[in-house]
DNA sequence: CGATTCTTTGAAAACAGTCAATCTGTGTGG
DNA sequence: CCACACAGATTGACTGTTTTCAAAGAATCG
């Protein structure tokens, strides 16, 4: 259980106003949650397992990836603090994930398990609204990256990644954002070689 | 409206078994809906209008495409027969859609307009619980196609798209798919002839 | 038949992939 | 404290593919 002087993730801000909880049905409800730490390199899952819990980035980074049919790793993407990270379609469906979620940093995840999930959202519809709101807007959010990684040249996705998550190029090496640009390292390398030289790019 | 006898399209048998309509409740929720014909070339909507319809494509086939900064189309999806075109951010958001969805052929769409849509997922749970899993399956979809978008070789797009989309080929120009696959048509072209060179790929 | 529309081909430049080697910084153990 | 190993980043050389521009061939439709 979470202890609600000392932990205070943002969405709980979040959810004392979208989802009207009140501060004793917050203190129920943090009561359902549980800690888990991860040290770098740590898998929260791998392919093959089900996601039994949703599960929120209080603190580190993790990589969420596929392996490929050529066995190699590609990067869907990255989840910072007051991120979500899990598989929706292991979570709701029950059936094994595609995808592996890696700490890139020591970590710390905040779960709520299936069972107080379900058990939450029927207890308070808020909350069930406030999951499917993110869901809807993760949603519309991937159908419009798909033009991107579709369209996109790597500079392209370089610089709109540069410009979306740039506290990422701080944390984490260069060769996860080639993987995540869908590019080898040596061409990502090549490429910022370019950007600093041809334009006064930061 | 529709006429049962006349229009029976798939989803209506799927209806009947998902939602649990009966046959009267069926001809109800038919006078709801809408024929609306396209010619080839003709646009359902455009980027900067408001979705105020969902849109099921009963015959034809349409392609839903967004207008890049280099002011080059890209083509997101195709939607042929039994599948269902629109934006649903625009719909449920109501705000303008930046998506332009236009007819390959002489189609013809049945449409549900919002207001009649929330009517009846409030008369009808069990509609609404067949259209959000409809929304859910697409999303999944939907991210998985981020790994092969990102890190799939216009090669590999291409054979994966012959394989599920078989009948395209049959029915579209080839620069439309070399538009969805992110290459240009040229490139389509010599990747053809690379395939058929080399292995007896047909 | 003529006029679009679509597809293919050619040639040049730009770029990404691969393999191998080097360079850099970091931290560990002797 | 140094030497070493290791992970990460860069560079070079080479190959293959894509882009671009231009032009020529097909196919389709009125």
């Amino acid at each position: 259980m979470l202890n609600l002087q000392k932990a205070q993730p943002k969405f709980i801000e979040t959810l004392r106003k979208q989802a009207e909880f009140t501060d004793a049905q917050l203190e129920e409800f943090l009561k359902l949650w549980e800690v888990k730490c991860l040290k770098k390199k740590d898998h929260h899952f791998r392919a093959g397992e089900i996601c039994n819990a949703t599960a929120y980035v209080n603190k580190g980074c993790l990589r969420r990836y596929v392996i490929n049919e050529h066995d190699k790793e590609v990067i869907l993407n990255f989840a910072l603090e007051d991120w979500w990270i899990g598989d929706l379609e292991s979570f709701f469906l029950q059936k094994p994930t595609i995808y592996n979620a890696q700490a890139l940093e020591d970590s710390e995840l905040l779960l709520l398990s299936r069972e107080n999930f379900l058990k939450t959202c029927e207890q308070f519809p808020k909350y069930k609204a406030f999951h499917e709101d993110k869901i809807q807007r993760s949603h519309f959010a991937t159908l419009k990256r798909i033009s991107v990684t579709t369209s996109g040249t790597p500079e392209e996705k370089y610089l709109l990644l540069a410009q979306q998550q740039p506290q990422l190029f701080q944390r984490i090496p260069l060769h996860y954002i080639a993987s995540y640009l869908g590019i080898e390292p040596e061409s990502l390398s090549r490429l910022r070689k370019r950007l600093t030289e041809k334009p006064g790019k930061s």
